[in-house]
DNA sequence: TGTACATCAGTGAACGCGCGTTCACTGATGTAC
DNA sequence: TGTACATCAGTGAACGCGCGTTCACTGATGTAC
């Protein structure tokens, strides 16, 4: 009973995908080559018909996380042109986000994937400050249209924002599901808000 | 060459040690007890004359992380009656501990650690429950001492400074420890302060 | 204080399971003519 | 439009390594008398 044969293009998303989405429910360690290839209906072996290794499947996850990451930043610049509104949005698209793919906040800070090899340390280190580049470019435009303190600094406030979803996410994570991520981040984002406007009370 | 003989006291508390030091630079999964048991000077078997098995030597790392957060808690209770200086002290002391302990935030987040068992997950769901609870009773010590705005939730607050430390804590270990841990906490205190401060302006 | 015995931490060899990876083979797909 | 061939995705059996775990044995430690 062999599988459609599809190009290699189109494998290769596949699974990315799939494991991407596996990865929200299991940690790297206890996701096989076996799993994911059962899960898009391929035996093991034929992964290796899209991938050289394990770790190869991984480094195509991480791009897709790269690409997805950036892309909410994309779409928050595209839906408003206040800095304050920006992001704003980009925090409810986070939060968006990281309920569709659990994984990715666990990815970012897994040992597996962080410890595994350096090459791949270094391939989330550019992710995360590619992104954490955009929010602060966000940030100062929010200065520049005096809506944000000019006296505060851009790179801290970005963080700052990744600060509000990240614990967050664990705490969901932990919870089953049941912490209300989207209310944390709504009041959180009143608190951030506070700090970082520059209209005083 | 046999190992001195100590009491499994003392081993039990040697092996969790070596483990949470051990896990600072690689995760749970590259960790193996040949590892730990060669640390201490002991043969692999030998770990199970203490443990019953790996996972039950996670446990205890669990149980050690949990001790060391809600002994930052105390130190910093008895160090001022100030709500928001304890709530700073706090902040300084968990950079310190993460500083000294790397494997800390990554436990705590790991694939590995929360999805091998249930069990564990409710674990660690009860450490982070039990320090955010301490530390949203430090909050609302602020909003009862009239130093910390009344409208806010004190939940929120405490989860927002974990957030100054959580995220940074990754940033310094993708970055090879080079990122400034210290100085980004000192820069994010002074937002969080803005934010939760009573006295505006 | 000395002796006898039970307890218990440490040892090293061996087992066995899971899983990543390899390999020879198959048959569908697409291209050249 | 039909045929011949190269390419390439999919298969399943087998391998082999790492590592958690077991087990029979040793010898030090502490306690009973």
């Amino acid at each position: 009973m062999a599988a459609k044969k599809l190009s290699t293009e189109i494998r290769k998303e596949q699974i990315a995908g799939a494991a991407l989405e596996m990865l929200g429910s299991r940690g790297i360690g206890e996701l096989s080559l076996a799993d994911i290839a059962q899960r898009i209906g391929l035996v093991p072996s034929a992964i290796y018909r899209h991938f050289e290794s394990k770790d190869e499947v991984l480094d195509a996850v991480l791009d897709l996380i790269g690409r997805r990451l950036l892309n909410n930043v994309e779409a928050s610049q595209a839906e408003s042109g206040d800095a304050l509104q920006r992001l704003r949005g980009l925090l409810v698209r986070q939060v968006q986000l990281v309920r569709e793919n659990p994984a990715i906040p666990r990815i970012m800070f897994s040992d597996d994937v962080l410890s595994r090899n350096e090459k791949r340390k270094a391939t989330v280190y550019t992710i995360v400050r590619a992104y954490l580049k955009e929010v602060a470019e966000l940030v100062r435009q929010g200065q520049r249209q005096k809506v944000i303190r000019g006296d505060l600094d851009a790179d801290t406030a970005a963080l700052l924002l990744l600060g509000i979803i990240q614990p967050a996410a664990v705490l969901w994570h932990l919870s089953g599901r049941q912490f209300d991520l989207a209310q944390h981040a709504e009041q959180a984002w009143g608190l951030f808000h506070a700090a970082v406007s520059s209209s005083e009370k």
